[in-house]
RNA sequence: GGAUCCGUGGUGUAGCGGUUAACAUGCCUGCCUGUCACGCAGGAGAUCGCCGGUUCGAUCCCGGUCGGAUCCGCCA
């Protein structure tokens, strides 16, 4: 017989109810002739007592269990006296007094204390994942990715959306992230690769008539790790025939509030505001700016163009910028050497330097300051609004440079310095994204979305003229800093395919053999159509608060890409490399060798 | 591919060119009828990640390697 009700849904409303528990010991508190055992299951846990003065024989069982044992207990929910209340627990009002304990299954004593607060290292709560999804806060994630998909699925299927499945085995396309690959039994030599994304077979679903598709999947890209990336992770995939901007992004607008609405039950303002990508870059240095604090980038190229600090004015001169964070009343809060290791942080991002002032009675101050002449000064402090007590941090270079650096700067100190609103979701749109982006390893332009994105109408006429300038009608949605996920509208025509492909420099009989099938699609009959991908993984992160993606994953990868717990990748057998036709070559002979 | 930080009883940390390798917690035993981080008394538990070098002597210094974390590059 099972249980009668969760631990961790009792309360006094159950008081004299005769109740069967089934869960986990998480505590036994062992007074000699009173035992007291914290009981964990899925829902939480409650205190049950065992008295001798109510069964001997429980009192006995009750003796021999352990932390982690699996139990069943038998009991009457009863009132703590006054005194006895536990305010910390959410069941402190109350306990079952025990007249029968099973002992199910023993345990081995835990590597670690299974608690929310539990000290032990993410290396081994990886590899003992199975105890670590036990920790409350653990459970209570997996609980909010379930609501966050079921509000997903209830959203979407109210507004008419078919849920469908695309292939896992696909085939390896060029551009974009490197492929997990599988190679066929069947056909020696030939590979499947598992999918970035289902972007070509969304669009055909659309072709095939589906109207409106969303699909939950899971994605594999094999590039480096990040705390905010893993190789598999999970999007909200959907697509719409007949694609119109606006109602598109309320859809969207409205899903993300029933997602929180759902979740965390908040009324999220929409609509979301937007932003063009050229005001993100220029005001936030990040294509995803976290717009929970100010702080934002200040140009003061115009300022210091022809002013006697050289590295300024050359910076200027030689179509570069200058562009400053205002620290608003913290100079104080800056010695030398902190602003010297601000210096390193810029560098990683290919800033030569960090120059600074601070502002004291009306005057700049700092190595500087000496090279900046009356009239500069006055420009720079109208540029900045730079006031007594400000700290003034610069960076000259490049556009792309000032952005990244002073972008991630901007992020840094609004963390340390406590200006980030924990609670707040600023949700964003970010619009009208370059069609393209310069690739210097490759010597020619790369898709900045993917080769299937609209360019914007008005801007078509540059397309092999100047590609630099075309915008693409594609938007980005971000939370708080983090880019949740991309959408388009898409190319329907082959004529415009074509003209896209040769853009990018594929010829048309390498595009014809890796897309053709796409091209031949167009050609029967496609509707327009666009639509978005977001990243569930990402979005559960944010509305539980974690800062890892693998805290919302139940077996995810570590940064080194291996899967701690099963130890995956592993060798495999010499007859199942025979079966594939495939040979290994000693990877550092490789190394050696090219 | 690159940078930085980390690796010491089960867990989390401290430590030092020569130590009986320390502390907390956990674990075991005993006592304990209102605990809830129970308490008290006692006990067990460490190839100091691995390999090599320097040294009379290395857990400590150096080099390499493996593992973990964060970031840059990469991620249409």
């Amino acid at each position: 017989m099972g249980r009668t009700i969760y631990c961790g849904l009792l309360s006094e409303t159950h008081i004299g109810e005769y109740v069967r528990l089934q869960g986990w010991v998480a505590r036994r508190r062992d007074l000699g002739g009173l035992i007291f055992i914290d009981l964990r299951d899925r829902e939480g846990i409650v205190q049950v007592v065992c008295n001798p003065e109510v069964s001997k024989e429980a009192m006995e069982v009750a003796e021999t269990v352990r932390s982690e044992y699996v139990i069943e207990v038998e009991g009457t929910v009863v009132a703590r006296d006054p005194g006895a209340v536990n305010e910390k627990m959410p069941t402190g009002k109350i306990e079952v007094r025990v007249d029968t304990i099973r002992v199910i299954n023993e345990s081995k004593t835990p590597p670690f204390s299974i608690t929310d607060d539990t000290e032990a290292s993410e290396e081994v709560r990886l590899k003992y994942r199975y105890l670590d999804l036990r920790r409350p806060v653990m459970q209570k994630t997996f609980q909010l990715r379930h609501k966050t998909n079921k509000a997903i699925r209830d959203f979407l299927d109210s507004r008419g959306f078919l849920e469908v499945e695309t292939p896992m085995l696909t085939r390896s396309t060029p551009e974009g992230a490197r492929d997990y690959l599988v190679p066929s039994r069947v056909h020696p030599g030939s590979f499947f690769a598992l999918p970035q994304s289902p972007q070509l077979f969304k669009q055909l679903l659309m072709v095939g008539g589906m109207d409106k598709y969303y699909q939950i999947v899971r994605c594999f890209r094999d590039e480096d790790l990040r705390a905010d990336r893993q190789p598999e992770f999970t999007q909200i995939d959907i697509e719409v025939s007949f694609f119109e901007k606006e109602p598109f992004f309320a859809l969207i607008e409205d899903m993300m509030k029933s997602i929180v609405k759902n979740t965390l039950g908040l009324d999220l303002p929409t609509p979301f505001p937007r932003l063009t990508w050229q005001e993100a870059m220029a005001r936030y240095g990040s294509d995803k700016p976290d717009t929970r604090f100010g702080m934002e980038l200040l140009d003061v190229s115009k300022a210091v163009e022809n002013s006697g600090f050289k590295v300024f004015a050359d910076a200027v001169n030689s179509g570069g910028q200058v562009k400053a964070l205002n620290v608003e009343g913290r100079a104080s809060d800056f010695s030398r050497k902190t602003i010297d290791e601000l210096t390193e942080f810029v560098n990683q991002y290919g800033a030569k330097g960090l120059a600074w002032l601070k502002v004291e009675e009306g005057n700049f101050k700092g190595p500087i300051a000496k090279f900046i002449d009356e009239e500069t000064a006055q420009q720079i402090k109208t540029a900045t609004s730079a006031k007594d007590g400000d700290l003034l941090l610069f960076v000259a270079d490049k556009p792309q440079v000032v952005a990244n650096s002073l972008g991630a700067l901007r992020l840094k100190l609004g963390k340390e310095l406590g200006l980030i609103d924990q609670k707040r979701f600023n949700f964003l749109w970010v619009t009208e994204f370059p069609l393209f982006s310069w690739d210097e390893e490759e010597g020619r332009y790369v898709a900045e979305h993917h080769p299937f994105t609209m360019p914007m109408e008005e801007d078509m006429e540059f397309l092999e003229t100047n590609p630099g300038v075309v915008r693409a009608e594609a938007y980005d949605l971000v939370l708080n800093g983090f880019e949740l996920g991309s959408g388009s509208r898409r190319i329907y025509r082959r004529d415009m395919q074509e003209r896209m492909f040769k853009l990018l420099g594929f010829d048309l009989a390498d595009a014809e053999a890796q897309f053709g099938f796409l091209l031949e699609a167009f050609d029967y009959g496609a509707p327009p159509h666009g639509g978005i991908a977001l990243g569930i993984d990402r979005i559960v992160m944010l509305l539980s608060g974690r800062s890892s993606l693998r805290d919302t994953i139940a077996f995810p990868k570590t940064a080194n890409a291996t899967d701690l717990l099963t130890e995956a990748p592993a060798p495999v057998s010499a007859k199942q490399l025979k079966e594939l036709a495939l040979k290994l070559t000693d990877k550092k002979e490789l190394a050696a060798e090219s």
